[in-house]
DNA sequence: TCGTTCACG
DNA sequence: GACGTACGTGAACGAG
């Protein structure tokens, strides 16, 4: 359809507002503040550039409020009444809007007495009846009620189709559907004005009724379908304060739903016809952009990169990265041999025999997707509430094994004994024959460990996804490889979502008490989306390259890791109390001299108060910083202020260090003590860093302190059993050997060779000399070099300027050629191909890489150049890791635990007689876990220490 | 829920 | 000359 129309319409005062607070405040040479304008200007440079596009504007207006002064107001004259006056310097900023909108050549809209949104209501209205697409540009949540799909109008033959209505948020790059509205709403977006109007709006100071939020009005709507729905039934609700106020607010809702209401058959000013774009004449826009010194907009205009012009014929684009990361290629196609997902085909297994014949049919079956549910989230807490299993589409059933209990059942349902139901599906999970899929499967593994099953062998769908696509959704929680994301991505399939279930907050119930119909349809869902999904990204491994990575490192790693994770670790509860205790009373005595310096009793703990205490009562200079417009009080900061005598900065430094080391560390790790084991049990995230890293989680274990002597004390908390010791190995400079390997730098090689020290050897070859200075300086730029370096960040780092940087940059590329052809090679295949690889095959995708805004491309380059160094020392000690525990036992160490891996360390806890056997195959282990699949040009070299704690084995 | 700060590699 | 600083994480806290 090339014809179709596609009108945009800018919610142009809206955007202003956001853009000053977002904004440092710029002037134009002239000296009138213009970081608002600017802000406008590249939203509208943007915009003109998808007119390249095919989903592009072919119409565009910009819609600006005229007067403060509406019908509003004649309703309800206390509409916009909370409104402050705009900031002064937003004031002058206004007629400038203006001078922007016609330097693009835009039609600008403006109507006394009514308000933008009203403006956009009727012309979007109008124009999706004539069946163009529209969108308006702007993220006001009162505009959400118009969006969607015009209804087709069958009495106007002349247009027969409706258009769809959808929103852009230029600033956070969303684009927002009726999905996204029912998302934030709980309701679809033409029942939007009865959420808002009981919910009312402080800002624009609607009423709605008083003490009902965004959560209780979306309630009452679902609840009662409409505003009129739930007022009316108010006099039939329990005694409660919503049904008060429901009562006393009736008036003030209507009112709210009148002043909501968006005008949408306002007399349009215009043509629509009007607002066709052709290509955007660049004089006026050059002039415009010079006479306010917006010079990297006019240089970009003069090149003619990125002009923003209509091209004639529309080629059909070239897959945009940027657009992608929804739907990554190839992705998208139904798979035609399943049905859709039905859940009245599920089945509640609730006998012996009929669990008998579902063992029977997964056995010939030979694959079986399986989800454990439970109490709780955590694996080695939780008790098992039951089971499901799929063998197919729609071939799913839940085994219940722990419902009722409590009185929400008028009895204990009918369910086969958990011993019973764990003895017959024990050969199953623990037969070679058949492949067990989960969606995270550690944590099933661990939850049945602790049943004595040991589930085996497995699949797991979100490592599939993790490996296939790691990097490519930037949104959503679990990194993008969530089962309700991936059902959503790959089957158009919305899962049941467990808080429909379980409720949650403080109503939440455990799985247990949830009745069986609903408890089998969430559960066995989740296993027939498991199998489905592994139906979908299996066959892509070998398709897309993924075999390698998945079956060499992480499908292997799934055991070892939940083996880990159960081992746990132990900690000196004593130790830490005892630490909490001092920390406590240290902290009172420095809040005390805190307060006495400053003057007043203050929260130092927010950022915000302490800010103002420094920068406003004390008047130490260090001005405002960061994008909330906010003090800026950190680490570097307040160093800077003890530097210039200002006595209250080291004592708040010591105060935050002990705050933090008492609130993270010392509390929460005598918290986090399973009172079962006595231990304490991360979980690790395979998924957790896009890189290919793990990460940690409940508690962090990978991040105890180590580098103050305060904060090693709790690292001497965490130690082994009696008669053992801990034992930590780790790979002495990983990342820079693998850099010096990778971009082949002949210098760092041969250093690494010769077990020189590192940081001096680059010292000399960059300024000819060693002492400690220039080592620190090249130990810094080393660092820089392989997260991507920048002039200006190394500058921040050793306190010069852009220049001498640049030069030591320059420098460092002439004696080392490599890393700079490295640099380059690595974002070249970037760009072409949209994803980096290890050495190993690991793919980490970075969609942002052409970016138009250049903080965003700049750090995917950053990202980019990084990935692969640190990706390949992450899939290194992951080979290790896998092939730890046969080692040992083979050497007859089969009693040595590996309890922890800190991303270049892994830490042991082992009969002290053994450590020097056990340090041979350790050493052995991770100096070759990258043979035979690669070879490096340099040793790895392992440091291993022991003893009666952490801290002790380093 | 977001932003800030800070613990680690 | 603008970005507001290097890469990758997770937890706690204050504030709205």
């Amino acid at each position: 359809m090339s014809d179709k129309q596609h009108l945009y319409l800018v919610d142009g005062s809206a955007y202003i507002f956001r853009a000053y607070h977002r904004l440092p405040p710029l002037t134009n040479p002239e000296g009138t503040p213009v970081g608002a304008v600017y802000g406008y200007t590249t939203m509208l440079w943007k915009l003109a550039e998808e007119l390249n596009t095919a989903e592009g504007p072919t119409h565009m207006a910009v819609i600006l409020d005229k007067a403060s002064h509406s019908f509003r107001n004649d309703i309800y004259e206390d509409y916009k009444a909370n409104r402050p006056p705009p900031p002064e310097d937003l004031v002058p900023q206004f007629p400038l809007i203006r001078d922007a909108t016609r330097a693009f050549s835009l039609p600008c809209i403006e109507e006394a007495g009514l308000e933008a949104d009203d403006i956009i209501a009727s012309y979007a209205r109008e124009a999706a009846r004539r069946g163009w697409d529209v969108t308006i540009v702007s993220s006001d949540k009162d505009l959400m009620q118009l969006v969607g799909t015009c209804d087709l109008n069958a009495e106007d033959p002349e247009f027969p189709g409706g258009g769809c209505i959808d929103m852009l948020d230029t600033m956070k790059n969303l684009r927002i559907g009726p999905a996204e509205v029912e998302e934030k709403f709980g309701v679809p977006p033409e029942k939007v004005g009865d959420v808002l109007a009981l919910m009312g709006d402080s800002v624009d100071n609607i009423p709605g009724i008083y003490g009902v939020g965004p959560k209780t009005a979306t309630k009452l709507i679902q609840e009662h379908g409409s505003l009129t729905g739930a007022l009316d039934a108010a006099p039939e609700m329990k005694k409660s304060k919503l049904k008060e106020r429901l009562l006393e607010g009736r008036e003030m809702a209507e009112l709210s739903r009148i002043l909501v209401t968006l005008k949408e058959d306002a007399p349009l000013p215009n043509a629509l016809s009007e607002f066709r774009l052709e290509a955007i004449p660049s004089e006026p826009l050059a002039d415009f952009l010079s006479l306010h010194g917006f010079s990297s907009l006019l240089k970009r205009l003069e090149a003619g990169t990125g002009s923003p012009s209509r091209k004639t014929d529309l080629n059909p684009a070239k897959p945009q990265n940027e657009g992608a990361e929804d739907s990554p290629e190839g992705n998208s196609q139904p798979l035609p041999d399943m049905p859709a997902i039905d859940r009245s085909t599920y089945e509640c297994v609730q006998d012996e025999k009929r669990l008998a014949e579902w063992v029977e049919l997964a056995q010939a079956a030979r694959v079986l997707a399986v989800d454990t549910e439970t109490s709780a989230l955590d694996a080695m807490a939780a008790e098992l509430a039951g089971i499901s299993l799929a063998i197919g589409p729609n071939q799913a059933c839940y085994i219940p094994l722990a419902h009722g209990g409590s009185d929400m059942f008028a009895e204990r349902p009918q369910q086969v004994a958990l011993k019973t139901a764990l003895e017959l599906l024990k050969p199953l999970l623990e037969s070679e024959a058949v492949l067990k899929i989960g969606q995270n499967i550690k944590y099933d593994i661990n939850v049945l460990a602790r049943h004595d099953i040991a589930v085996a062998p497995v699949d797991d769908t979100m490592i599939l996804s993790f490996d296939l696509d790691a990097g490519r959704s930037l949104d959503g929680i679990g990194g993008g490889h969530g089962m309700d994301e991936l059902s959503e991505r790959h089957l158009g399939h919305t899962t049941m979502k467990f808080k429909d279930v379980c409720g949650t907050g403080k109503k939440a119930i455990p799985f247990g008490e949830v009745q069986l119909d609903k408890a089998t349809e969430y559960a066995a869902e989740d296993a027939d989306v498991t199998w489905r999904l592994w139906r979908h990204l299996r066959p892509r491994l070998a398709s897309e390259g993924g075999t390698r990575i998945y079956e060499r490192v992480d499908r292997p790693l799934i055991p070892v890791v939940a083996h880990m994770e159960r081992e746990g670790i132990k900690v000196d509860r004593d130790q830490l109390a005892r630490l909490s205790g001092e920390f406590s009373e240290t902290m009172a005595g420095l809040e005390k001299t805190i307060h006495e310096i400053a003057g007043e009793e203050f929260t130092i703990g927010s950022p915000k108060q302490l800010g103002t205490i420094l920068f406003e009562k004390m008047g130490y200079k260090g001005g405002r910083k960061g994008k909330s417009g906010q003090y800026s009080t950190d680490q570097a900061i307040l160093e800077r202020l003890a530097e210039q005598d200002a006595p209250i900065a080291n004592k708040v430094l010591e105060w935050r260090q002990l705050s933090k080391l008492k609130s993270t560390y010392t509390d929460a790790l005598q918290a986090a003590i399973n009172p079962k084991t006595g231990r304490v049990h991360t979980s690790y995230s395979l998924v957790g860093a896009q890189t290919g890293r793990l990460s940690s989680t409940d508690p962090n274990l990978q991040n105890i302190p180590i580098r103050t002597e305060i904060g090693r004390q709790i690292r001497q908390a965490f130690v082994p059993e009696k008669g053992q010791v801990l034992l930590a190995a780790d790979y002495s400079q990983i990342e820079l050997r693998l850099a010096a390997s990778m971009a082949d730098v002949p210098q760092l090689r041969e250093a690494f060779a010769k077990g020189e020290d590192i940081h001096a050897r680059t010292a000399e070859e960059l300024f000819g000399m060693v002492d400690r200075d220039t080592r620190s300086r090249a130990k810094t730029i080393n660092f820089a070099i392989l997260y991507g370096i920048s002039r200006w960040g190394l500058a921040g780092r050793l306190g010069v300027d852009a220049d001498e940087a640049q030069a030591m940059i320059d420098r460092y590329f002439e004696r080392f050629p490599g890393i700079q052809r490295y640099i380059a090679s690595t974002l070249e295949t970037v760009r072409e191909r949209g994803y980096s690889e290890t050495l190993f095959g690991r793919k980490t995708w970075f969609p942002r890489i052409e970016s138009k805004n250049q903080t965003e491309r700049q750090g995917s380059e950053r990202a980019a150049i990084n990935a692969p160094i640190q990706g390949t020392c992450a899939d290194i000690i992951k080979r290790a890791m896998v092939r730890m525990l046969p080692a040992l036992e083979n050497a007859g160490l089969g009693h040595v635990r590996m309890l922890l891996q800190v991303h270049d360390e892994l830490v042991f806890e082992l009969p002290e007689d053994d450590v020097a056997a056990a340090s041979a195959v350790i050493e052995k282990v991770m100096g070759e876990a990258a043979l035979p699949a690669v070879t490096l040009d340099v040793p790895l070299a392992i440091e291993i220490g022991h003893g009666a704690s952490w801290d002790a084995a380093h």
